[in-house]
DNA sequence: TTCCCGCGGATTTTT
DNA sequence: TCCGCGGGAA
C-alpha cells in the first residue's frame, strides 16, 4: 500500500490517510488537489476496503468528474468502478427522478435552463401585470434564484417579504413561477438543489437510505458551494461524519451565483472536530509567476492564512503590454502566439488567452483568424444554444415530457404550419381552465370543437405528428429519433429548400447533434432519450473544452478555473474590465475580482503575459481605460513592461490616481452635457452614485441614478443638487 | 397569420 | 454594436 502513496508529499499523504471524520483540505493553486482526491479514493478502496459504491465524489463540472473517474481507475488498474463521481446538479437530478413520487413530482421532469427560466418568468410577469420597465425580468429572476439557493421557498418568502419595491413583486411572482414550473413538470437549476434538500428534510427515511449508501463524501471546489449545497452535505454526512472538502478561499469566484465563501472560512466552526490540512507547495508555476500572483492576492483581507511556495526555477519575468486599443491589443497577443509557436516550438494547444467578458473574444478571434492561428473558444456561443439545436431538442423533450408547455410553444409553429398566437392563446386559456397541459391540453382543445375548420385541421395534423413520434420512442435509439424528428416534421426539408449558406450551417450543426446522440448511445449503453436530454441540460461551458486539440484556447477567467497551460495571456487588464466597473461600488465584489485575477495568473506554468488597452470600444462607444489597479501590486522585479511608453512604474506610485480611481474622466453625452450613462455623480442628500439612464434633454434632462447608499432615484438635473465626479 | 421595421436594452461572470 | 421583441400593416 505504501507504494501507492509514494508520489505524494507529506501533507498530501496525510490528507489521503485521514479517512474518518470531517476533513478540510486547504489546497492552494497548483498544489495537487486533484491528485489528493484521486489518491484518497483509491486509498479508501484499496487500503481501507471501502466498497466503491459507498463513495461519493462531487465535482464542479462534468468534465472534472469524468477526468477524476479516469484517474482513479488508472491508479487502481481497473476499467470500471462503481464510485459515484458527478456534479451537485447531476447528482440531485438523479435522486429527484428516483424519489419523484414522494415529492409529487413527475419522474419525467425536464430541466429548464436560464433562457427558458426567463421566458417563463416573463409570462408570469405579464400575467400579474408587473411592469418589465420598472422591474427587469433579469433582476426578478436573479432574486428568485438567490432565494432558492438560500432555501427560501415561495411560502416562506411570502410570509417575510417586504410589502414594497422589488421584493413585493417577487413575493407575487415567485409562487406563480413555481406553480407554472410544476404544472408542466419542469424544474430549474436551483430547484434541483432546493428540492433535494426539501426531500431529505421532510423524509428522514429517504435521507437515511442515502446516508447508508454514501458513507464517504468528498467535495471538490468547496469554496464555490452555496447555502443549498452546504445543507445537502450536512444532511448527507450527519451520520457518517465522513465529509472531506477540498478548496481554496482565494479561488472563490462564483459569489454572484450564490457561492458562499463562508462555507470554507467557517468549516472549522461547523465541524469542531475537523482535521485541517494545508497544501502549500505549488508544483505548477515558475517562482516568478507564483510571487507575482501571491503579491496580488495578498491585498485581500478576509483570507485563510496560507503561503504558497515552490522549488520550481524562477523562469522568465511576466510580460506586460499596454496597447492603444483593443484591436492593437489583439494583434500584439496574436504576434506573440505566433512567435512562441514558430521560434520556441510551443504547440498551439499549450497557449491560452483569458479575458473577463465574453464580448472581448470577438476582436481576438478576428486577429487569430487573419493570422491563420488555430483556436478554440470555450463557452462563448454554446453549441446547444443554437436555434436549430434548441428547436429539435424541444421536440425531443416533448416526447419525454408531454406536459412541457414551453417546448410545445417553441415548436408548435416551427417549421411554419399556420398555427399562430390566436390558437396558442386558446390553448393556454384551456390549459389554465382545465388544468391540463401540453399535449394533453392540445387534445382537449381538439375535442372541444371550438376551433375554426382550418385551425382544427392544422392542429390535428400536428398532434398526430407528435403522437406518431412518441410511439417510436421505445423502439428507436436517440440518434434515430433525432433523424425521425428532422424528417417527419419537415425541419430538414425546409432548411434544404432554403439553400443559403446559413441554412447549410444549420444542417451541419444538426448533423453534429446526431453524432453527439450516436456517441452518447455508444458510451451510455443505450441509456435512452431522457438521460440524453438530462446530460445536455447539465452540460457546462468547460465541458466543451478539448484539451488534446492543437489550438490556442480562448476563454473567460471563470471558465479557466481548474485548468493549467504552459503559456497564459490575460487580456483587458484595465480598470472597468478587471476589476469590472460594476465591482467598484462594493468592496466584496472588488475582492472577488482580485481573486479572479489571481485564478487567471495561477493557471500559467511557464510564461504569463498581461495586456491592456488604453482605449476600448464598449457597446460601440469609445472609452478611455486606465491599466488595472491589480498591476500595481506585482513586484517590479517580476514583470517587464514592453509598452511603447512604459506605464507600470508610474502605476506603482502611491499617489497615482489611476491606481485608485476607475474611469479616466467623467464621460460626456453626445449632446455635450456632463451626465453620460456610467458617470459617477455626487448628490447633496444621497451621496455617491452612478448614472444608469438618461431621459429628455436640455431643461428636461432626467437621470436615473443608482446611489451607493440610497438605491435608485430619478432626478431632474435642473433641480437636483447634483454634480459629476471627475474620475 | 406573417412579415417587417424600429426601438430599446444589454454585456460580468454560469451549474 | 447587435439582438430581440413588440407593434402595426399587408
Amino acid at each position: 500500500m505504501d507504494d501507492l502513496l509514494q508520489p505524494l508529499n507529506p501533507p498530501q499523504r496525510q490528507a489521503v490517510q485521514c479517512t474518518e471524520g470531517p476533513l478540510l483540505i486547504l489546497a492552494g493553486a497548483g498544489s495537487g488537489k486533484t491528485r489528493v482526491i484521486t489518491y484518497r479514493i483509491a486509498y479508501l478502496i484499496r487500503a481501507c476496503q471501502v466498497p466503491p459504491a459507498q463513495i461519493l465524489a462531487v465535482t464542479f463540472t462534468n468534465k472534472a468528474a469524468e477526468e477524476m473517474r479516469q484517474r482513479v481507475q488508472q491508479l487502481l488498474g481497473v476499467t470500471a468502478l462503481p464510485v459515484w463521481v458527478a456534479t451537485f446538479h447531476a447528482t440531485c437530478a438523479q435522486i429527484l427522478r428516483r424519489e419523484a413520487a414522494v415529492l409529487g413530482l413527475s419522474p419525467h421532469f425536464v430541466i429548464y435552463d436560464t433562457a427558458e427560466q426567463l421566458t417563463l418568468l416573463k409570462q408570469c410577469q405579464r400575467e400579474l401585470d408587473i411592469d418589465p420597465e420598472l422591474y427587469p425580468p433579469q433582476s426578478l429572476l436573479r432574486r428568485i434564484s438567490t432565494l432558492k439557493n438560500e432555501l427560501i421557498d415561495p411560502e416562506a418568502f411570502v410570509r417575510e417579504a417586504a410589502d414594497f419595491g422589488l421584493d413585493e413583486k417577487v413575493a407575487r411572482l415567485y409562487p406563480l413561477y413555481q406553480r407554472r414550473l410544476r404544472q408542466q413538470a419542469a424544474v430549474d437549476f436551483d430547484d434541483l438543489l432546493m428540492l433535494t434538500v426539501a426531500l431529505w428534510q421532510r423524509h428522514p427515511e429517504v435521507l437515511a437510505r442515502y446516508q447508508q449508501r454514501w458513507r464517504y463524501v468528498m467535495v471538490d471546489e468547496y469554496q464555490d458551494t452555496n447555502v443549498a449545497q452546504y445543507h445537502l452535505l450536512r444532511l448527507l454526512t450527519a451520520a457518517s461524519r465522513n465529509l472531506c472538502v477540498v478548496g481554496d478561499d482565494d479561488q472563490s469566484v462564483y459569489r454572484f451565483r450564490g457561492a458562499n465563501v463562508r462555507n470554507i472560512l467557517e468549516f472549522e466552526r461547523d465541524f469542531p472536530d475537523a482535521t485541517v490540512i494545508k497544501l502549500e507547495q505549488n508544483y505548477r508555476s515558475t517562482a516568478t509567476i507564483l510571487e507575482a500572483a501571491n503579491a496580488v492576492i495578498a491585498k485581500n483581507p478576509h483570507r485563510k492564512a496560507k503561503t504558497l511556495w515552490t522549488t520550481n526555477p524562477r523562469g522568465e519575468p511576466l510580460g506586460y503590454f499596454c496597447a492603444q486599443d483593443e484591436v492593437h491589443e489583439a494583434e500584439v497577443i496574436c504576434q506573440n502566439l505566433v512567435g512562441l509557436h514558430h521560434r520556441e516550438g510551443l504547440p498551439w494547444g499549450a497557449m491560452a488567452v483569458f479575458y473577463r467578458t465574453n464580448a472581448q473574444s470577438r476582436v481576438l478571434e478576428d486577429s487569430l483568424r487573419r493570422a491563420g492561428v488555430p483556436y478554440q473558444i470555450v463557452g462563448a456561443l454554446r453549441f446547444y444554444d443554437r436555434q436549430e439545436i434548441r428547436d429539435v431538442l424541444a421536440y425531443l423533450r416533448l416526447l419525454v415530457n408531454p406536459q412541457d408547455m414551453l417546448s410545445l410553444r417553441r415548436i408548435i409553429n416551427v417549421p411554419r404550419r399556420g398555427i399562430g398566437p390566436t390558437t396558442w392563446g386558446r390553448l393556454e386559456a384551456l390549459a389554465e381552465a382545465q388544468q391540463r397541459f401540453g399535449l394533453d391540453a392540445l387534445e382537449a382543445l381538439l375535442a372541444s370543437g371550438t376551433l375554426g375548420k382550418a385551425a382544427q385541421e392544422k392542429l390535428r395534423a400536428f398532434a398526430e405528428l407528435l403522437r406518431g413520434l412518441q410511439a417510436e420512442v421505445p423502439y428507436l435509439g436517440v440518434a434515430d429519433l433525432v433523424r425521425e424528428v428532422l424528417a417527419r416534421t419537415g425541419y430538414a426539408a425546409q432548411l434544404e429548400a432554403e439553400g443559403t449558406a446559413e441554412a447549410q450551417a444549420r444542417l451541419d450543426n444538426l448533423g453534429e447533434l446526431i453524432s453527439a446522440a450516436d456517441e452518447f448511445e455508444r458510451r451510455s449503453g443505450g441509456a435512452g432519450l431522457q438521460a440524453f436530454l438530462e446530460q445536455l441540460a447539465l452540460l457546462s461551458d468547460q465541458d466543451s473544452f478539448d484539451a488534446s486539440g492543437g489550438a490556442v484556447v480562448l476563454m473567460t477567467l471563470h471558465a479557466a478555473k481548474g485548468l493549467e497551460f504552459p503559456v497564459v495571456f490575460i487580456a483587458g487588464m484595465e480598470n472597468g474590465l478587471l476589476p469590472h466597473s460594476r465591482a467598484f461600488d462594493d468592496p466584496a465584489e472588488l475582492e472577488e475580482e482580485r481573486r479572479l485575477c489571481y485564478v487567471g495568473m495561477t493557471r500559467a506554468q511557464q510564461r504569463l503575459f498581461l495586456t491592456s488597452a488604453a482605449r476600448r470600444r464598449v457597446y460601440g462607444v469609445q472609452q478611455q481605460h486606465t491599466p488595472s489597479l491589480f498591476l500595481a501590486d506585482i513586484p517590479a522585479a517580476c514583470v517587464q513592461d514592453y509598452s511603447p511608453q512604459p506605464v507600470l512604474a508610474q502605476l506603482r506610485q502611491p499617489w497615482s490616481a489611476a491606481a485608485h480611481f476607475p474611469p479616466a474622466a467623467a464621460p460626456a453625452a453626445p449632446d455635450g452635457s456632463p451626465y453620460a450613462v456610467g458617470t459617477r455623480v455626487w448628490h447633496a442628500h444621497f451621496g455617491r452614485g452612478v448614472v444608469q439612464k438618461r431621459e429628455g434633454e436640455g431643461e428636461d434632462l432626467k437621470l436615473t441614478v443608482r446611489f451607493d447608499e440610497h438605491g435608485v432615484k430619478k432626478l431632474l438635473v435642473r433641480f437636483a443638487p447634483l454634480q459629476p465626479l471627475p474620475s
